[in-house]
DNA sequence: TTAATCTATCACTTGCCAGTTATATAACTA
DNA sequence: TAGTTATATAACTGGCAAGTGATAGATTAA
């Protein structure tokens, strides 16, 4: 099983993705300009079904893959909060200067202290 | 040279990203409490490096490491324009709905067409 | 200078992942 | 019914990425 990270990561996956935005699509019509086989496609969507991406839904003969945005929120409340915190970091760093330290870097490698985070 | 995705796909370097965004850090600090080796490390730093994720500053022996949030764009661009994508699709299907259509599912398989996306 | 420290690179191994062809399964079509 | 279509799985291959120990190069300490 795999997160939406990992499935991501693939290009292929992200176009998949791009055109499940704008509408629902079969399998066929989703590997359909993909120049990969059948079974390279049937992989991509097992990957993205598997992180919970997108959801299937047979119809007759054919399965109707549709995109679960929500599942994108882990992409990007990470992302979020590493901005968040990054501009903590710059008020933290704005504060000290304001109180007129001279303590630029926050990197601190303080002497001597020996390599804990 | 690697993408942000690609980058970001593991989890050891979205840890990095972390540290990073609180505050810069050593090459050395950053491996300490990761429980991989010195080199492993030294290559997680060179992908996030070549992804433009982080920048470099030599300071004496050590090597400070800074974040470079701006290359968080690429993600949660794409994410975004992909979820304004999905919106508009159910604009057009409310749209269609008001209209009175029974026009249910966007995929249309549309009954003898061949696969085109 | 010599020794120790910090970081990167080299050479190598291993495991995973995306691709392939072949095949299975299910649902339409004639 | 038999044949075709749509999709998934099985089995395999190749390449890449992440790990390792050894080593190099540069800086600091003695």
């Amino acid at each position: 099983m795999s997160t939406a990270w990992t499935a991501l990561a693939d290009p292929t996956r992200r176009t998949i993705v791009e055109r499940l935005a704008a509408r629902d699509h079969t399998a066929g019509e989703l590997g359909a300009g993909l120049r990969i086989s059948q079974p390279a496609v049937s992989k991509h969507l097992r990957v993205l079904r598997e992180a919970e991406l997108v959801t299937v839904e047979p119809l007759g003969q054919r399965r109707i893959y549709r995109l679960r945005p929500e599942a994108l929120d882990e992409i990007d409340d990470w992302a979020r909060e590493v901005r968040d915190f990054w501009r903590q970091r710059l008020d933290a760093l704005d504060t000290e200067i304001a109180r007129g330290r001279r303590d630029t870097h926050p990197a601190q490698p303080t002497e001597r202290t020996d390599d804990e985070p």
